[in-house]
DNA sequence: GCGTCCGATAACGCGCGCGTTATCATCTAA
DNA sequence: TTAGATGATAACGCGCGCGTTATCGGACGC
């Protein structure tokens, strides 16, 4: 097997996403979770701060700041309130079409 | 005691928020709920629907949308979601400097 | 090897928004 | 006046995100 011949994670995943109804809908019921996840270890990696670090600027807790960052639960609104506050940061959010999206900029 | 006397609601509040620290604190932590209120109110309004039938259109129960007209909770994102899903609104999010506002439009 | 910091994760409880059911006062129509 | 619909609200439980504490394996420096 050539390494060319192997499938990308995006690949995969979007191939069950097609074949599996009930993957779809939970994967993309937790597209916004994982969106912002992308944007708090952006932030946080770019600062060199640690997990904790970042726990205690915002006032929220490490387990927390892990579960945000592997999109695992879609956060609350207070939750997104404290990493603003604390970091500068600000989230743009279209909620629509029964969906949440994250607006870039 | 003249009528023109009499304070509005927005004067008396006005008057307490700024003499309140506690009530301050309050109202402005709950100002994105009121106004996710009134977006409610005047779109079953002007439609000519009952709580009950908002409720059944969206997937929520009659006590949840007084609650969401009264602004007496910060609602979740997944409750926002289903409101968009069966009405067509759609709500415009800034979550910055700690804060939750609803962009017009 | 040893201590230290890291991120991940389990366990348990709490806060709070919502589901569910029921009830209430008020208003309108018949 | 009576019957029906409405919005408000209470009571109770559930779902779930987060607080809290603790632990784990892994990476790094000494």
């Amino acid at each position: 097997m050539k390494l060319s011949d192997l499938k990308t994670v995006d690949q995969l995943i979007e191939e069950r996403r097609e074949k599996d109804a009930e993957f779809r809908e939970i994967w993309d019921s937790t597209a916004f979770a994982r969106q912002v996840a992308i944007i708090v270890v952006r932030y946080r990696t770019e600062r060199g701060l640690s997990q904790r670090e970042l726990a205690r600027l915002t006032g929220l807790q490490q387990p927390a700041i892990a579960r945000l960052e592997n999109g695992e639960t879609e956060p609350r609104l207070q939750t997104l309130a404290k990493l603003t506050a604390a970091t500068g940061l600000s989230f743009h959010l279209d909620v629509a079409r029964g969906g949440v999206e994250l607006v870039p900029a």
